[in-house]
DNA sequence: GTGATGCTTCGGTCTGGAGCGAAGTGTCTG
DNA sequence: CAGACACTTCGCTCCAGACCGAAGCATCAC
């Protein structure tokens, strides 16, 4: 007996991992990048692409060109408000995302978040610059203090000052309670972190794999 | 990969059709077999039956074994509003079921959610009811106001005090634009529309077909 | 112009899981 | 007890779709 609208067609385009994390990704209300959302979901770009397509093909997400950009969000407060709902249903089923293997281990200890570090190294990082004072801030203006500035460029940190977007930014951090360094000085951070060969990234992954002298000096320089 | 519950495992089970048949078929509120089950999707009973064992353990239904029959329910009203908030979704982006003929104009105008009143009647109700000054609040916290209790009461309206869920609740309607009466309340008020023999229910199906008598009775009785 | 970047499309592999037949377990009737 | 009935479990096939490499567009920077 079918009655009533489908169900089955949304759920189930909620119901896919992938899929998932990226409108969760959205739930920020932010518009973002078809990378952005990839890097969200641990798929590649082309994977993602699919996605996105399925997606606002169902009227989940909007889509708006903006250059050599695609940037999508969520389609309307309507969408927020299911998604608000599932995860609640979810919570209070105890569905908490417990997934545990070596792969996970590695992307909670440190991972590329975009174009910047997350995972227990990022927070830590970020709490020991604020600790310090080399961060000033609260939420999302978040500032380099002067000293900070000079430490940063005694370091050898370039800033790429031509770009536009935003220094410093913090970035919510899932696997460790906290928030990690995001925005332009997150991205010199992360590059230093490969150019000094302190880190190497796998292939196809999110995980940033530092060596045990890497992680070490990678500590010190930071002083946390 | 964000911080938070585990949408997609919950709406994954959703998402595959002959589930989401059998949840629909369930916001009947009634307790169906496995075999009842099995044919409202259209599957094998040995089908059905992996299915039913995957919903259970999801936390969405749950199971009474009376003799050799096995019953099945919704878990709790969250489920069933969850599910009504994605047929809200699925109807606003489209995604009818091809199907249009009698029995839908039946379901819109007024059929049964979980455990009391939804479609257009539903609807008229509950604005009828906080119109009038008898329901008090917004969005989640809605109360029953002094005049209103005293007026259900006088009706011999039964509120099933011993209960803890909420007396009042209100629950998004996919038919028409607005939400109708949940909770204790909005259970005893479609209990009351049996008894009095305003409306009658037919089998298999969540349609509440009111004789013309008594949806007059019905508006008149609650003044909308 | 050339090269870099962001995204899409195409073609291919591979796995999760939906489906069913058959056999097994539990419950009722006579 | 045997036999009917309701449901579950096992074993198997099969396919949708998730994923990625490579190639193709479009846009930007120089």
């Amino acid at each position: 007996m079918k009655e009533g609208p489908d169900i089955a067609r949304i759920a189930n385009l909620i119901g896919d991992p992938s899929r998932s994390n990226m409108l969760t990704a959205l739930m920020s209300g932010k518009a973002l990048t078809a990378g952005e959302l990839a890097s969200e979901a641990g798929v590649q770009l082309q994977t993602a692409s699919g996605h996105l397509v399925r997606l606002e093909e169902g009227g989940l997400i909007k889509r708006e060109r903006q250059g050599r950009h695609h940037y999508f969000r969520l389609a309307d407060a309507e969408v927020a408000t299911v998604l608000e709902a599932l995860m609640g249903l979810a919570a209070a089923k105890g569905q908490l995302r417990t997934r545990t293997g070596p792969r996970d281990l590695e992307l909670r200890h440190a991972r590329v978040c975009y174009n910047h570090l997350a995972g227990e190294l990022g927070v830590a990082l970020y709490d020991g610059l604020r600790a310090r004072g080399v961060l000033r801030g609260e939420g999302d203006s978040i500032a380099l203090a002067d000293t900070g500035r000079a430490e940063m460029e005694a370091l050898g940190i370039e800033l790429n000052t031509k770009s536009r977007s935003p220094e410093c930014k913090s970035c919510l951090d899932w696997s460790a309670r906290g928030s990690h360094l995001a925005g332009r000085l997150g991205r010199a951070i992360l590059d230093h972190t490969f150019t000094q060969g302190w880190a190497i990234r796998p292939e196809n992954t999110r995980i940033v794999r530092f060596t045990a002298l890497g992680e070490a000096a990678f500590r010190k320089t930071f002083n946390f």
